[in-house]
DNA sequence: TATTGTTATACTCTATAACTATA
DNA sequence: TATAGTTATAGAGTATAACAATA
């Protein structure tokens, strides 16, 4: 197959990913959006941060960013505090609450892919983790250089 | 790594193609929403078939079908016509201007991965369609026996 | 009575633009 | 003047529930 269809495929089957998310979100409890996860996950893996690191990381705009970030806070998952490097800014962290949160969702994600996935191979799982890994990245580094979001 | 910790990456990186899928859609025409294209290539590549199946294919409930169905035709993409083996239903094709549409956004959607992939084997890009595949159908024979959208 | 599809309503996620506060 | 973040508004996508028409 030359690389020409390969990406019109591609393109085909992102699009299917997509239900396989609407899937999974499913299992998570009901006052928890899949977004709000996602944020959490990337508090947990990167640490504190600002604002404007997470809308990045996100890939969404900060304004969104901004919206989402008030949400963990109102429900208690996060801390904000100032900045003290720069008054605008306040650094946003997961708290423990968050932290049990976040638990509580890997175990129900983990326990929905092993019912689906229950018949793959550890190394097909690992393959699928790395491509997709890369996948983000290379759509990352593209993507900043192209239209995106207000900031960019 | 052990099979868990697998898992909960996956989740963390299924959630990170919504970025991509974000991305690839902002190549769309202004009047084509991402959800049009979606099921356009599903009749596409499926061919004529009854709204209750477009939904299945697309993994979300009937109800939303329905209304990106009459989008699709208001649009003159498709054509609805009665299903002569059952009053109620009507069949959906893609007609040539939902072709020749498709061509388009195919082209540009090869070109946008083109740019951020060019650096990818043809062979990754082949292997991280397999698993794409294989994850949409691992996932829909999983979904269809939980619990899922109205009619299931 | 059950099934196919449609419509009404509500919620999540996102973008753009206008705004506030600080640098 | 520029930057960090917030809020208002609008649009896409989805789910549930109530409904119409046909089987």
């Amino acid at each position: 197959m030359g690389v020409q269809p390969r990406y019109k495929e591609l393109a085909e089957n992102l699009g299917a990913v997509t239900a396989v998310r609407r899937e999974l979100a499913r299992c998570l409890p009901h006052d928890c959006p899949a977004g709000a996860v996602t944020a959490l996950m990337l508090l947990a893996r990167f640490g504190e941060m600002r604002m404007s690191k997470l809308a990045e990381l996100l890939a969404i705009d900060m304004s969104v960013t901004s919206r989402h970030v008030a949400q963990l806070d109102a429900r208690g998952w996060i801390d904000r505090h100032p900045d003290p490097l720069d008054g605008r800014s306040r650094l946003l962290k997961l708290n423990s609450s968050g932290q049990e949160l976040l638990d509580q969702v890997s175990e129900r994600y983990t326990n929905a892919l092993a019912a689906s996935l229950g018949d793959w191979s550890d190394d097909d799982i690992g393959r699928l983790n790395e491509l997709l890994a890369r996948l983000r990245t290379s759509f990352a580094q593209a993507g900043i250089t192209t239209r995106t979001p207000a900031q960019r």
